[in-house]
RNA sequence: GGGCGGUUAACUCAGCGGGAGAGUGCUACCUUCACACGGUAGAAGUCGUUGGUUCAAAUCCAAUACCGCCUACCA
């Protein structure tokens, strides 16, 4: 059987072997609904133009751990995959496509351009789906679903006609943020604000008929051919004269009036504001108190229109840059500051937006946002970590209405039509078939489409078959919890809630929890334009999904973002061998027989065991429930290596390899068997791969670890603490390591067996390590062993001090004693700064009156114990001193 | 402008009122029959700075510095 096994573990055809195994057997399959409770999430459907990122592993790697952990639990569980149809991303792409191959989109139409992104859809669009599916994604693949799909259009419809009816939808004129590269409305959120250091230009605007008047400060010299207005504050001294009357607008010839409004801040610039309705949000708002025309100067295209007179045609910044010379020349430019101010980017383009006046669809967020604030204060929906709901509330207590209409053509075409004949307009789910005011039939839809999260918000119930009440509904829904991270709290989290609460009338998940955003080594954000991407499917390539899977969950510590470098992979790589390479020592001794086999007879290690592996299913049953995904990956690395690979398996070899007589060999054989088998399961959610390998090797198991019981609670199989076992473990540890200790620090050779007398006064402990002196010989590499009552001490020993036990171990011959009085003196030292500290706590009468007694008493312990050894060591130190003088 | 987070061993990070921890790296020794993707041992930190609360502070509070993020219609 061992042989079978190669020395190192090669994760790429485990990987492959096994995901195809786990589809195939719909090991991934929720029940429409059964006996057992529902678990469900729902996945953030990547963008259907998406390559996998490390922020998508790491997303689907806690989702996947969760998945597999609630299955291992008993859950029926459901975890929605599907993709998002990305709007602005994909029709971008197929265009730029489309361009390489010389051909524009207006050229081909809408229709056909259509059915170009659906081409490309099908070419490209699983692959990555087929990328989740290498992380080990444990998603129910048979319900995939997609934003454009039918289902989930009807879905969007018929959200969009109630909204509409109910009037939360409306549309109208307003100033939006316009991108001109990608010719479409974005929403406020959709804007990335980023400090430029720009310039404050102060332009002179004279009063008609003379060559003096207001000086108004502007950022954007070129909208200045569209302004309509000069405000100035009314309690301004200064202006008091020129309000009122009219200025000449330079450049253009017009004449425009000088208004007076309290929203104009005195103090800052000149304290004249030029208004530009048709191109600043505060403008038009200013504009429309005081029925100010709007003058629209810059185009869709970002090129200046007719109304901006000689400059039409040009592009907004060749413009500014003409205004300015023009204004130098006629001597009107006062003054350029420099001025540090955010200026607004395309989230898909980067291109500079343009505020600009548009008629567009909206949804009045107030009443919606509402509920979706209410359903987080009473606790309906938790954020986890807490601190995110801060961010939350703040967002929807200042929520404005959300620009929903785009003016591309992939998405959802909104549901309104317009009478060619009467303008009537009308909402509906189906094209109707004639005009309900005039009866005519020549119905013109409105050509936008809908904000993709306009649809990703309704993705927790359209994608379980909403509007009809299906069983999936009914099972899953409110999902579990949603896993994503904080860059979408406002445009998916939030929106989600208000969507589902609106229409489902509950909340559309239990928990949010909010993972961190995975950086380079350095901190830095990874963009392919940096170039510092870590690219999970090299990683997967070099080290396997699992040991990446690993490094994230154990860097996944709430509230802070991970830095991920190679390194650390590979450390975690380490680990998946070295369970690996414990198995395989594993199998070359147990059998069939070994599989729930009694518990009893058992030795000192054993029972030590099995005491720290009901710990650790405990506290990693506890840390997945409560999130803390980095706490499960660390204490099992911890149990793993450190307790049962260091000390278990070499504790045991002895009776392994038959040299303790067969019931205790039969014991250690079962426990060993228990404890690899609740390990694989503990572990499976985390690395799923190479628990199942190992699993099917395993002896006595059937099936997949999939199916398996989580060893937590009631269903630990009887294993019980032994806090015994653990005391006796530890103080025969201890004295272990302190006897490596001088081997180490003396440079004695391992195969140099050691003379070793232990004396104590406590029986007990004597009875311990006579009972267990085997394991003292073998892993401490011991020539003899004796314990004694306490005593003389020997001469000529090295001393090691463990509770109240003095290890002295026999170096007359092996080294020499100036070396081990250094060490002695080195220890001493070191006790006596705890001493110090210790004797200061207890000469406070403060500490001694007021500290809880137990914590007193512990002080009290911990300076006895010191102190006792001090004595010991400092008469073992004079005895060297004077062998040394001898 | 407002808000949030970080600052702990060389590096990356846990811990968040009662003995400073882990992983990586480093040093020494070891090719001992699961693993050199390994073993054993070791060195290594005034827990950003200053003040306060407390018998007790890396941990709570208040300032402050530096770094990062989010958010915002001051032209």
């Amino acid at each position: 059987m061992e042989s079978l096994l190669s020395k190192g573990y090669e994760p790429h055809d485990v990987e492959q072997k096994w995901y195809e195994k786990w589809e195939a057997d719909g090991r991934f399959t929720a029940s429409e609904g059964d006996d057992r409770p529902g678990y469900a999430i729902v996945i953030p459907p990547p963008n259907v133009t998406g390559v996998l990122h490390m922020g998508h592993s790491l997303n689907i790697t806690l989702q996947d751990i969760l998945c597999r952990y609630r299955r291992l639990r008993g859950d029926n569980v459901l975890w929605m995959p599907g993709t998002d149809h990305a709007g602005i991303a994909t029709q971008n792409v197929v265009e730029r496509d489309l361009t390489a191959s010389g051909i524009d989109r207006h050229q081909l139409g809408r229709e056909k351009f259509i059915e170009k992104v659906w081409e490309w859809r099908k070419t490209y669009g699983s692959a990555i789906i087929n990328q989740l599916k290498k992380l080990g994604a444990s998603c129910d693949w048979d319900r995939e679903r997609f934003t454009m799909d039918e289902g989930l259009s009807r879905a969007v419809k018929k959200v969009f006609v109630q909204l509409y009816e109910e009037g939360l939808i409306y549309r109208g004129n307003y100033i939006i943020n316009w991108c001109p590269r990608c010719m479409t409305a974005l929403a406020d959120l959709e804007v990335e604000h980023e400090d430029h250091e720009g310039h404050l230009y102060h332009i002179m605007y004279p009063v008609a008929g003379t060559d003096k008047g207001p000086i108004v400060a502007t950022t954007r010299p070129e909208t200045m051919l569209g302004d309509t207005a000069v405000a100035v504050n009314p309690e301004d001294e200064r202006y008091r004269s020129v309000a009122g009357s009219e200025v000449e607008l330079p450049l253009t010839g017009r004449r425009i009036p000088v208004i007076a409004d309290p929203y104009v801040d005195m103090t800052f610039g000149t304290g004249a504001l030029k208004i530009t309705p048709a191109h600043d949000p505060n403008d038009f708002e200013v504009g429309r108190a005081h029925n100010l025309a709007s003058i629209k100067v810059i185009g869709d295209d970002g090129k200046m229109t007719a109304d901006a007179g000689k400059y039409e045609g040009m592009d907004r910044f060749e413009c500014r840059k003409a205004v300015l010379a023009d204004l130098e020349a006629l001597g009107l430019l006062v003054k350029v500051e420099a001025h540090d101010h955010a200026v607004g980017h395309c989230y898909r383009c980067h291109t500079v937006v343009e505020p600009n006046l548009s008629k567009q669809w909206f949804v009045k967020a107030g009443p919606l946002a509402e509920t979706a604030l209410a359903a987080v204060k009473d606790g309906r929906t938790r954020i986890v970590p807490e601190k995110w709901e801060n961010d939350y509330y703040k967002w929807l207590e200042n929520i404005r209405d959300w620009c929903i209409s785009r003016q591309i053509w992939w998405g959802h075409q909104i549901p309104a039509w317009t009478c060619a004949s009467c303008g009537r307009l009308v909402v509906a789910e189906e094209a109707p078939d004639r005009c309900p005011e005039c009866a005519g039939t020549d119905l013109i839809q409105d050509p936008d489409v809908l904000d993709t999260w306009f649809s990703s918000a309704l993705w927790p119930f359209s994608t379980m078959g909403w509007p009809d009440e299906t069983p999936l509904l009914k099972t899953f829904y409110p999902t579990a919890v949603l896993v994503t991270g904080f860059d979408i709290l406002f445009f998916w989290v939030a929106r989600m809630m208000m969507m589902g609460l609106h229409f489902m009338k509950d909340v559309p998940f239990h928990d949010v929890y909010i993972h961190a955003l995975v950086r380079d080594e350095h901190g830095k954000k990874m963009s392919k334009s940096t170039g510092n991407v870590i690219d999970p499917l090299t990683i997967i390539e070099k080290y396997g999904t699992d040991a990446l899977r690993l490094t994230l969950t154990a860097f996944a510590a709430q509230g802070r973002d991970i830095k991920l470098s190679e390194k650390r992979i590979e450390g975690y790589r380490n680990f998946i061998n070295k369970l690996w390479n414990s198995a395989r020592f594993s199998f070359m001794h147990i059998s069939v027989e070994n599989a729930a086999a009694d518990m009893s007879a058992l030795s000192l290690p054993d029972r030590w065991i099995l005491d720290r592996l009901k710990t650790v299913s405990t506290s990693t049953a506890e840390a997945i429930d409560t999130y803390r995904f980095n706490d499960a990956a660390s204490g099992l690395y911890q149990f793993v290596w450190h307790e049962f690979c260091d000390w278990y398996l070499e504790l045991i070899k002895p009776a392994l390899y038959g040299n303790k007589g067969e019931k205790e060999q039969a014991a250690s054989k079962n426990v060993l068997w228990r404890v690899l088998h609740d390990t694989l399961i503990l572990l499976h959610p985390i690395i799923p791969f190479v628990t199942e390998e190992i699993w099917h090797i395993l002896p006595g198991t059937d099936g997949s670890i999939m199916t398996a019981a989580f060893p937590a609670d009631d269903a630990d199989g009887g294993i019980s603490y032994d806090s015994q076992a653990v005391r006796d473990m530890d103080c025969l540890m201890a004295m272990i390591t302190g006897i490596r200790n001088i081997r180490g620090e003396m440079n004695i050779a391992p195969s140099r067996t050691l003379e070793v007398l232990v004396q104590t006064s406590d029986e007990k402990t004597r009875q311990l390590l006579n009972q267990n002196r085997e394991f003292m010989v073998d892993l401490a590499r011991l020539e003899t062993f004796d314990v004694q009552p306490a005593g003389e001490k020997p001469k000529g020993t090295a001393t090691v001090i463990v509770e109240d036990a003095v290890i002295s171990v026999f170096l007359e011959g092996i080294i020499d004693f100036a070396k081990e009085a250094a060490r002695l003196e080195k220890e001493i030292a070191k006790i006596d700064t705890e001493i110090e500290k210790l004797t200061k706590k207890l000469n406070n009468p403060g500490f001694v009156n007021k500290a809880p007694d137990a914590v007193v008493a512990k002080v009290r312990d911990q300076h006895r114990e010191y102190a006792d050894k001090k004595a010991q060591l400092a008469a073992n130190l004079e005895k060297m001193q004077t062998l040394q003088a001898g």
